[in-house]
RNA sequence: UCCACCGUAGCUCAAUUGGCAGAGCAGCCGGCUGUUAACCGGCUGGUUCCUGGUUCGAGUCCAGGCGGUGGAGCCA
């Protein structure tokens, strides 16, 4: 019997008869010669089937096949320039066959699609050669954060999804029936986190989160992936050099890693390799000044080239502000010291202005937003019921959060990277639904 | 919640002023020895999103509804 191998390791059969198990992406015919595209979930390769080697018989079971079939094939591997596929190079020449299933009439054909049929079909679209190239990135972006974090002593401790209370803002949060009790889906971990630095220095989260925004944008989902870090004894200064050597990582992991996938989806990757420490940092004060200025020049920002409006110190940054200001440095950029008000009640005020908050959101390059968010967190008690109160949040649901600042309190700080948006950026592709297997788009929860 | 755009074959789209609903791809049959979304010939395929209205006549015009996409606000 000939050894069963993954397409992926074809170089190392050349001239040797194996057996690969895979599904027919696309047969195309040439009278006595067919080619059968090929895929087995780690790569992609070609198969030829030739009438005199393969025989009559066989060859009439190859002329049926149809878009996804499910076969066995058996060949000889060999190198061929001409030959297609991921990685490419190497094709198998045909001996025999065995069909598992001959599939009925495929939806998705090689020709676009509407994003409404795609995503109806998602469970099918999968098996692209661009979907299967991005889930790949993002399985290597995953295992890039949990090793950075892991080598760098941070405790993987995971926080509850069912929490009882709102972590960020009250509106948007999705609400269950826990036994009788409203509940709901977490926004974040972050509260948790303080809790457990405090038991164990380092930590980070890692999950699902969840956030009933009305939101339709390309850089939106209802349920999203985020890493969280959180350290005790931490200053925001500190904490930006802690993200920038985690976000190079995680880049410079994923170009050494998935060079194929990311030519697949021809990632123009020279943006990418300039990811490396250290990044700009900017302050809110300066960034609003670069962006009334420019507005003033009635500079313009894609995708749609409109011009750049002008904005209020105190206004959060809409989107096309922060395209501008990542288009004006050629790596991701640190905007830091936001205005308290705009923030989240439990963000440290800067001691010397306290208008303004020791915050820092990480915007990625080319137009694919804030990436990352963080900032230093209140220390002191009477300050962070205060700001419980201002916020008009329910002050009994906070009480054991508050405790945290009775038992030694230090200053500490943490951040959280949604995965899909960073996906989205290193794979280049338009819209973070595509950088997650099943999206939840506002309006969808299907398939 | 608000703004803009869209809804015709399995898919992507046409259809002139309101006048016989079409093409490419997919599927099926046949041909061809190097295809890269092959090519050539033939065949099959329709509740034009729904409801109502105007009209001799509606895919096209009007009203209401449903669904989708992009964006705003908010956010990673």
């Amino acid at each position: 019997m000939p050894p069963i191998i993954n397409i992926s390791e074809a170089k190392d059969y050349v001239g040797q008869i194996v057996t690969v198990r895979g599904w027919i992406k696309r047969r195309t015919g040439k009278g006595k010669i067919n080619f059968l595209r090929v895929r087995d979930g780690s790569g992609i390769f070609q198969a030829v089937a030739f009438r005199p080697t393969l025989g009559d018989e066989k060859f009439t079971q190859v002329k049926k096949l149809t878009t996804e079939s499910s076969v066995i094939l058996t060949g000889e591997i060999r190198a061929d320039a001409r030959a297609p596929g991921v990685p490419g190079g190497y094709e198998m020449d045909l001996r025999d066959i065995e069909i598992v299933q001959l599939a009925e009439p495929y939806p998705i054909a090689p020709k676009e699609h509407g994003v409404e049929f795609l995503l109806d079909h998602r469970h099918l679209w999968l098996r692209s050669d661009r979907q299967w190239a991005i889930q790949r990135v993002r399985a290597t972006v995953i295992r890039a954060i949990r090793d950075w974090l892991d080598e760098h002593d941070f405790l993987n401790v995971d926080t509850p999804i069912l929490t009882p209370a709102a972590g960020e803002g009250t509106t948007t949060l999705f609400e269950i029936d826990y036994h009788g009790q409203p509940a709901y889906l977490a926004q974040t971990g972050q509260l948790y986190n303080e809790a457990n630095i405090f038991a164990f220095g380092k930590v980070y989260c890692f999950g699902p989160t969840f956030r009933a925004e009305k939101s339709k944008t390309r850089r939106h989902l209802q349920e999203f992936w985020m890493v969280e870090p959180e350290i005790a004894f931490c200053r925001l200064d500190e904490l930006l050099e802690i993200e920038e050597q985690f976000v190079s990582y995680i880049v410079q992991r994923t170009l050494k890693e998935r060079a194929d996938e990311l030519k697949l989806l021809e990632r123009d990757t020279s943006k990418l390799e300039n990811v490396t420490p250290s990044f700009p940092r900017i302050r809110y004060d300066d960034a609003v000044a670069m962006i009334n200025e420019a507005a003033a020049r009635g500079v313009t920002v894609p995708p749609k080239n409109e011009p750049l409006p002008p904005m209020e110190w105190g206004d959060d940054f809409g989107a096309p502000h922060e395209t501008y200001i990542a288009s004006r440095f050629d790596k991701p950029v640190f905007v830091t010291h936001y205005p308290t008000e705009a923030k989240a009640f439990y963000m440290e005020p800067d001691p010397d202005r306290p208008e303004v908050c020791l915050s820092a959101d990480l915007l990625a390059p080319e137009g694919y937003g804030e990436i990352t968010g963080g900032s230093e967190r209140m220390s002191d008690p009477d300050r962070l019921l205060e700001a419980i109160r201002k916020h008009g949040l329910p002050e009994d649901a906070f009480d054991w959060y508050l405790d945290l600042r009775k038992y030694g309190s230090v200053p500490h700080s943490g951040f959280g990277l949604g995965v899909e948006r960073t996906v989205a950026w290193i794979t280049g592709v338009k819209n973070v639904r595509e950088a997650i297997a099943f999206p939840r788009v506002l309006g969808r929860v299907r398939p």
